[in-house]
DNA sequence: GTCTATAAGGAGATAGAC
DNA sequence: GTCTATCTCCTTATAGAC
């Protein structure tokens, strides 16, 4: 019974901090209002996870890795469904994208935070923040640029992993502030609808990677620090 | 003599300002971080901008005016020169991105958060700080989207919306943090070099918008909160 | 206009009783 | 294991001398 109680306020503080760290980037949340959310004291959290630091690194594993885990498992399924031909990008896109919309949409009467949460960390300056995911994404990166590299072997190397970038960062930008598309487009756009959020994902990329060679002249050499 | 003390002081405040928030964000960042980088005194600050969200307006409308007016007149100088025809998607695309990406390498000696700030802000949670920019941003959204309609007759209202959203996406995520995108990609992509940018962002989303109906099947139903 | 000094409160973190 | 009380530091913000 103790064992239970422990899990219980272990995932209380995690299920709040998700929540706050999402809404209000790591800064902005403040352990003070984690604890009320979680209904603990705020000893508690030290018992835990040490320090605020702590608390924010296993509330980034207990999501990033089964999602990075997920991540490497649909695309081996498919590729194991393809039977060694090379997968359609639209199935490769499907990969990348299903885990993390499929993610958010888990317990369906319970608000979910974790979608923002992800997008918010995709955008994160903070280094150890990034630290902690770089390890993680690296793995599932490298998976899906092979498989794209085999199933456009016309497009160069340095276009794919560009193109991987607009992905992940349009990604990161639906799930970061659903509410924000949804009022900056009166209505007609609705992040909360993952399956259409695949299906338009989908659509528009996979036309995109299928383009080959870059047309446009060099633009004069200014630059982004 | 005063006049140009002020300017001068006013000017080294919104820079350091500037520079902090593109690093650390809004909460991240703190008025003493900031007067440090500016060589002036706390107070001085608050002389000028009352507070600390009156700095931060300040940081923000300095840039992101000028920002809406480039993205207007651009894209009207296209629509002139195209004597009434409609634009094409690449045109539109490059009235939408180089704008901001010609904001990062105004002075080229000199390091500028512009960029930084600008992806930083597009992800940011605070409802002040999108406050600020909806306005901004509403109209520049609405020409564009007038723009690809007219463009892109067959593709549904609904899409365009999505598409745009994907393109901010991407180019805030690129802006965001261009050093994580440096490193994860081991520097096959370079950030720093706009043009590339512009041109690889270019040649992937002009393919993507050029898609006409989704052939996707309806999802499952999971949302996003 | 500019600076010093300080207020007032919130933050993360810890000691120690139970 | 859990909670109360508290420490220390840093934050935004202001009052008031010059």
């Amino acid at each position: 019974m103790a064992k239970r109680t422990e899990a219980c306020r272990r995932t209380k503080i995690l299920d709040a901090a998700e929540n706050a760290f999402a809404d209000c980037g790591f800064n902005g949340a403040s352990l003070r209002d984690i604890v009320e959310g979680a209904g603990v004291n705020l000893a508690t959290v030290y018992y835990y996870f040490g320090s605020k630091n702590g608390l924010m690194e296993a509330v980034l594993k207990r999501r990033f890795g089964p999602l990075r885990q997920e991540h490497l498992d649909v695309l081996r399924q498919f590729e194991r469904e393809a039977k060694g031909r090379p997968l359609p990008v639209e199935k490769i896109l499907e990969a990348m994208l299903l885990p993390p919309l499929r993610l958010a949409s888990a317990p369906a009467g319970k608000r979910q935070a974790v979608t923002r949460l992800m997008g918010r960390i995709l955008t994160e300056p903070d280094e150890q923040t990034q630290e902690i995911l770089r390890g993680q994404r690296s793995e599932v990166r490298a998976a899906f640029l092979k498989a794209l590299q085999t199933s456009l072997p016309k497009v160069p190397l340095a276009d794919l992993q560009w193109r991987i970038e607009f992905v992940w960062g349009a990604l990161a930008f639906i799930l970061c502030n659903p509410r924000k598309i949804e009022l900056e487009t009166h209505g007609a756009c609705n992040p909360a609808d993952a399956g259409k959020v695949l299906a338009e994902m989908i659509d528009f990329f996979s036309a995109g990677f299928s383009a080959t060679a870059s047309h446009r002249k060099p633009q004069p050499n200014f630059s982004i620090t």
